[in-house]
DNA sequence: CCAAGGCCTGAATG
DNA sequence: ACATTCAGGCCTT
């Protein structure tokens, strides 16, 4: 059967992965670490770096992706609903801060947030004639004070930022070597920094670390289990301990396969659409 | 191991 | 107005 499998560019900005992005007229403009995107509405990208980037995942064989997650109703509808949307190849120290800024937040205020953060702490760059800010560097952050962090409205999380920063920058975490090791170990390894735990570590595991197997569960997605899985993927208790999270991961793994984290935000995307939550 | 409580902040709710 | 709750969790006890 045929499928029209390309890019929904608003969909997959507007999807919880991101936060830097705006839209200018027709197109749509985001920080990637040391780089600014603009983004056509068909995921046609210039970068500000002239990097290559493949931002959206062209390599995946999405026809092979869709149809192994498709394997239940609910999933299969979520696919078919938002099938545009592609889950984005990002920058991983931008990837970590955000998703520690993102922990007990919500989308408006981590994006505020990261924006004071990029403000304060980043380089200020001119291109296409519109001002931006890129992310900064981890020896940047790792070498300023918790205050003025704190300054960027990010509370209790500003040590965790500091913290974090210091880690990538003294290499005790090397990206280039999670890239490289399998889904356990690189996960192990990531959530030794201090305001990492299970959920934030599968988000930059799977949207800037390639580990596709990542499946964040957060309360939107234990509330999907709840609603449409309750037979499966039953839930026990209100907060979920480091176990159960495994044990959850592992059946989920058995239920959807190797590309578990594609439907992860599919899934996550119907269900915020469906309580018309708003995004960027 | 597990459960409960606390936490910066600011927008939304009552 | 003002208090309370809640938001894409995590850490400590």
């Amino acid at each position: 059967m045929y499928k029209n499998l390309s890019i929904d560019v608003e969909n997959s900005i507007n999807s919880g992965q991101v936060f830097l992005w705006k839209k200018n007229y027709q197109y749509w403009y985001g920080i990637n670490g040391q780089d600014v995107l603009k983004v056509d509405d068909l995921g046609n990208i210039k970068s500000y770096q002239n990097n290559k980037t493949d931002f959206f995942r062209k390599r995946d064989d999405m026809m092979e992706i869709v149809r192994s997650i498709s394997i239940d109703d609910i999933t299969k509808n979520a696919v078919e609903k938002y099938l545009g949307l592609r889950l984005l190849d990002q920058d991983p120290f931008q990837c970590l801060i955000s998703f520690i800024v993102s922990s007990n937040s919500n989308i408006q205020k981590i994006k505020n947030n990261l924006e004071k953060i990029s403000k304060k702490f980043g380089t200020k760059v001119r291109f296409e004639n519109q001002e931006f800010f890129l992310f900064p560097k981890p020896e940047k952050l790792a070498k300023a004070s918790i205050s003025e962090i704190t300054d960027c409205g990010v509370g209790y999380r500003a040590k965790f930022i500091k913290e974090a920063a210091s880690m990538i920058f003294l290499k005790k975490i090397d990206f280039e070597y999670l890239q490289k090791c399998d889904y356990h170990d690189a996960k192990e390894n990531i959530c030794l920094v201090a305001g990492v735990g299970n959920k934030v570590a599968d988000c930059v595991l799977l949207f800037s670390l390639n580990k596709l197997e990542a499946f964040p569960l957060d309360r939107w997605m234990i509330r999907v289990l709840e609603k449409y899985y309750s037979d499966q993927f039953q839930i026990t208790t209100k907060t979920i301990t480091d176990k159960q999270y495994d044990i959850l991961h592992e059946k989920i793994i058995n239920h959807y396969g190797q590309y578990a984290g594609y439907a992860q935000q599919f899934l996550f995307k119907m269900e915020r659409e469906n309580y018309e939550k708003k995004w960027l």
